[in-house]
RNA sequence: GGGCGCAUGGCUCAGCUGGUUAGAGCGUCACAUUCACAUUGUGGAGGUCAUAGGUUCGAAUCCUAUUGCGCCCACCA
């Protein structure tokens, strides 16, 4: 007998079990011929990263992925690593060094990245210490980092690769500017938010020619939201068919501030609708304006500096800021009355993802990938349904983003990040000597002056001059994250490169890399599908020539109560180990699992997480009842194997039939990734069938035992049966609600062995224990049926004691009346439960003229229940209630008479229906009938 | 401007390919404590499934429109 603590503790339990599994080295994972791969590489978090909400969710879902497989005989690898965020972690290092007075430029490049390796070492893996504390069974061993020497390699390799196919190229475009980060950005990172700013209406003189004097106007009116841009405007464009403006076309007007004469130019491209359908065009500024630009000639003025100060382009307002100068030139405007109106008007603005700041259009050199030739197959893969979503509605999100892709900016003039591997030649440079593209045989090639190459260089490839110098710009940190899936395993495997750190004797990465590959599921969040998901599947094509996952889980945001996204600047933020180390890790998964329906997000409060502490609590003590009252000699002999199922009694064979006919459905909910419904049915059953019905029924044979005597064999097999069945069904529970609580489970699953075991210390895990297999001769209607019955029955009693305010401890004396032979039958063989659990003195079935004595009725199914309480009752009132009760019976009845009623129905509807919909309308009668006769016996 | 999601008892949500007396958890009310568990047990009350049409023998479920909330995408200055 083991006596466990009234109440779980995990506080006691998490470390040591996590503890034991890692010991025990239970999260290794190699290529293994014997197994079937499962494999799911983890979305990295950011070396940054401090574990919210989100992470818990992502990385339930993936345990329990990766749990559940383990123990369905799958080699299941978990690929576990961190993302090196190259804007996010130069913030944060930035911020420190701001402390110390410092800027990164102060230090240089190298001190600079000094100090952010240092950061790195001292805070970087405080983000996998969390996923430990979750219970993460990631195979630690293989943790990567994107910015490891292995990982690097992979990087520059994809770029000379995609360089040497032409899918990589540099040029001046208008890209998004963070002027605060000062660098470039994706149009992934720049993200839209709704501002409420205003549409200015500025009048643009027009210069008098002789020409001009015959015009009605003086001037031409534009509408902008953006004023400070007119210092680099170098035209005025109009729609050639708004008639307001033929006559304009070719004019030229007098910029004002600046006094620059522009050209009025016709371009398709005007709206003659929005505002005055005149609009001033800033080249350098705006990625249409770049374009009319382009197709006119003009002239590209950019009037700012990295830092959004405005440069000497700017005249008097060079050295203020955008929006400084923005209220300046409207107060100069308003005084040379060049400012028409202001009308408020929201449009939407691009904001930098890591800092928020407001992104400037910004005409800069930048490198591109060209994305429409990556996009073909990941189109079709998609399509073909080679790789699936689910939910299926991103499906279209994908696909809507795919075939509109645009060319990633991939270059960031920030420091932390893989540099590019980017060669210029001074010398070619200077000659121009170079015009066509040269590629050697080591895959360097060189135009104009550039080099691509994989390794350092030193010397120019083509010149051999020795002055050349590498690209100061590092890469979009999804530049490395999109090669996740095969980079993590050591791909492309260059025997020049040192491991990172040896590994198990046994590790092949190649080997590794083609039995895990493609990785089974990917699990992420809809905020990056295009960001890594969509690229991901790219970079699997191209450099795998395979798909890189079959299936991709989209799951819901976590949001506050409110429905608002948890952040810490909104200060409603959840923090899970707060929440773990309050309730438990596994009632933050089970609560997160049970709150989070598929693909919906889910709304957290803390005390939404007591649903999971309560449920751990309840199979803690199911099974503390269970352990006090088990003989683990008798539940363990092997004889236990062979029980008949015929020789059990029906609560043992009820609670069979339950637990496989549970399993069957909790298969179905997990292999469509429905988590939030499979944590349901296991809540149901443990609680509701294993805790409520099963342990009651089975209390009154263990808690009032014989002492077992082996020798002898007095032991009685009921006894002995309901031992092995309980034991039976709560270890096999424990192996189902191990992927989602593993370490209660654990703790619960290894009291149960090593009590039984003669080992003195477990040796096992029942995290390597087989998934439960369904017995389908297990799965007994019958014993379903008639412990329905005496369920129905006994509530129908407690119903009937609780109304007459009786205790359900009070004992009651109950008749049961039936006209149904199979059910009599039935209850002649239940009786004893029902006696046992509605606490009764006696039990008196079918006998008729029982309702002479004086009581209070009640129907369950077909079976009159009748509670003798002589002298006790309110006849009014029991007349009352039940006449309500007829009331809603006979709707239903009249209901039911109609539909069968219906010639359409009967000839439409299905038989089995037709059928069900006739037995039920007989059962419903025949309680109506029931119900009135009480009622007249009532009133004599 | 386009697309998507959500609207079901006081709250949070289930309800798959149309046939239940529309479920659960929390909350609430009543009762129960030498019993594995008050992080508990037993029982009750509480919903014309956002609105309007339509399809159908039959709609919370399918279709259309409307309203409200939320999200994503888009170069209309």
């Amino acid at each position: 007998m083991i006596e466990l603590n009234s109440h779980y503790e995990p506080k006691e339990v998490e470390d040591r079990i996590y503890a034991f599994w890692q010991e025990r080295n239970l999260f290794a994972t190699k290529a293994n011929p014997g197994k079937k791969p499962f494999c799911i590489v983890i979305p990295p978090p950011n070396v940054t990263g401090i574990l919210h909400m989100g992470h818990a969710l992502n990385n339930t879902y993936q345990d329990i992925l990766i749990r559940l497989n383990r123990m369905r005989g799958f080699e299941s690898l978990w690929m576990s690593g961190t993302d090196h965020a190259g804007i996010a972690t130069q913030n944060v290092v930035e911020r420190k060094l701001a402390k110390e007075g410092l800027k990164r430029q102060d230090l240089g490049r190298d001190k600079f990245l000094e100090r952010v390796w240092q950061w790195k070492e001292e805070y970087g893996s405080t983000i996998i210490k969390q996923l430990k504390k979750l219970g993460s069974s990631c195979d630690w061993e293989r943790t990567r980092f994107t910015m490891d020497e292995e990982y690097s390699q992979a990087v520059r390799e994809v770029f000379v690769r995609l360089w040497d196919k032409g899918l990589i190229y540099q040029g001046d475009r208008i890209i998004n500017w963070c002027p605060r980060c000062q660098t470039a950005l994706s149009d992934e990172e720049a993200v839209h938010h709704e501002i409420n700013g205003n549409l200015y209406y500025i009048k643009y003189p027009i210069k008098p020619t002789a020409d001009s004097r015959q015009l009605t106007a003086d001037y031409i009116v534009v509408a902008t939201t953006r004023p400070e841009t007119m210092l680099g405007d170098t035209a005025v464009a109009v729609n050639s068919k708004d008639r307001r403006y033929k006559k304009l076309i070719g004019q030229t007007v007098i910029l004002p501030l600046l006094e620059r004469e522009i050209k009025i130019i016709a371009d398709e491209f005007v709206d003659s609708k929005f505002g005055t359908g005149a609009v001033k065009v800033t080249p350098a500024h705006d990625p249409n304006d770049y374009e009319m630009g382009k197709r006119h000639n003009l002239e590209f003025i950019n009037i700012m500096h990295p830092d959004a100060l405005l440069n000497v382009n700017a005249g008097e307002y060079a050295g203020r800021d955008r929006f400084e100068a923005r209220e300046a030139i409207i107060e100069d405007l308003r005084a040379r009355k060049l400012l028409e109106k202001i009308e408020p008007h929201t449009h939407s603005v691009g904001h930098c993802y890591r800092c928020n700041t407001i992104v400037e259009p910004y005409l800069s050199r930048q490198w591109f990938v060209k994305m429409k030739p990556l996009a073909e197959p990941a189109i079709k893969a998609v399509k073909d349904g080679t790789i699936k979503f689910y939910p299926k509605r991103w499906t279209k999100v994908y696909l809507n983003w795919m075939e509109n892709i645009r060319d990633w900016c991939i270059s960031r003039q920030i420091w932390w990040g893989h540099r590019l591997p980017v060669y210029y030649c001074k010398k070619c440079q200077e000659t121009g000597s170079l015009n066509s593209k040269v590629k050697s045989q080591n895959s360097k090639s060189a135009f104009n002056g550039i080099t691509v190459s994989k390794d350092k260089l030193d010397k120019c490839p083509v010149c051999g001059s020795g002055d050349i110098y590498q690209d100061e710009d590092v890469l979009d940190t999804w530049f490395s994250s999109w090669l996740w899936p095969f980079a993590t395993f050591g791909w492309p495997f260059q025997p020049s490169v040192e491991s990172r750190k040896p590994k198990a004797e046994s590790h092949n990465p190649q080997a590794d890399l083609d039995y895990f590959y493609p990785t089974s599921v990917l699990v992420t969040a809809p905020e990056i599908i295009f960001f890594w998901v969509a690229r991901m599947i790219m970079a699997g094509f191209e450099f795998m020539g395979k798909e890189p996952f079959r299936d991709v889980y989209i799951h819901g945001t976590v949001r506050d109560i409110e429905g608002k996204k948890m952040s810490k600047s909104l200060g409603n933020i959840i923090d899970p180990l707060n929440i773990i180390a309050q309730y438990g890790s596994d009632a933050l998964r089970f609560s997160l699992m049970s709150l989070t329906s598929v693909g919906q997000d889910v709304y957290l409060s803390e005390q939404k997480f007591e649903l999971g502490r309560n449920f751990a609590n309840k199979l803690w003590n199911a099974s503390r009842f269970s352990l006090m009252n088990l003989d683990l000699k008798v539940v363990n002999t092997d004889l236990c194997l062979f029980f008949k199922k015929e020789k059990l009694e029906l609560p043992e064979r009820w609670i069979l039939s339950r637990f496989y006919s549970m399993l069957q459905s909790l298969n179905k909910a997990l292999d469509s990734y429905n988590f939030n419904q499979a944590s349901g049915i296991l809540y149901e059953f443990t609680w509701h069938e294993f805790c409520d019905w099963y342990l009651e029924l089975a209390k009154p044979i263990l808690v009032n035992r014989e002492p077992f005597d082996s020798a002898q064999g007095r032991q009685s097999a009921e006894n002995r049966n309901t031992q092995i069945v309980l034991y039976k069904v709560l270890e096999k529970t424990l192996r189902c609600l191990h992927p989602f609580m593993p370490f209660i489970t654990e703790e619960i699953w290894q009291k149960l062995i090593v009590g039984a075991g003669s080992e003195p210390a477990p040796t096992e895990s029942i995290m390597t224990q087989p998934w439960p297999h369904i017995q389908k001769q297990m799965i007994d209607k019958k014993a379903e049926g008639a412990m329905r019955i005496a369920i129905e029955v006994i509530t129908a009693i407690r119903n009937l004691k609780a109304q007459m305010k009786l205790t359900s401890a009070q004992i009651v004396k109950v008749s049961l009346l039936t006209k149904d032979q199979k059910t009599q039958k039935i209850l002649d063989q239940v009786s004893k439960y029902i006696i046992n659990l509605a606490k009764l003195e006696g039990l008196n079935i079918g006998s008729e003229d029982l309702t002479r004595k004086r009581g209070v009725s009640a129907i369950a199914g077909n079976i009159q229940v009748f509670l003798e309480l002589e002298g006790l009752i309110d006849i009014e009132k029991e007349i009352e209630k039940l006449n309500k009760e007829i009331e809603s019976l006979s709707k239903d009845v009249k209901a039911k008479e109609a539909r069968l009623g219906n010639k359409e129905f009967n000839e439409k509807a299905p038989p089995e229906i037709v059928e069900k919909e006739k037995e039920l309308l007989a059962a419903g009668k025949e309680k109506l009938t029931h119900l009135n006769k009480i009622i007249h016996e009532l009133k004599k």
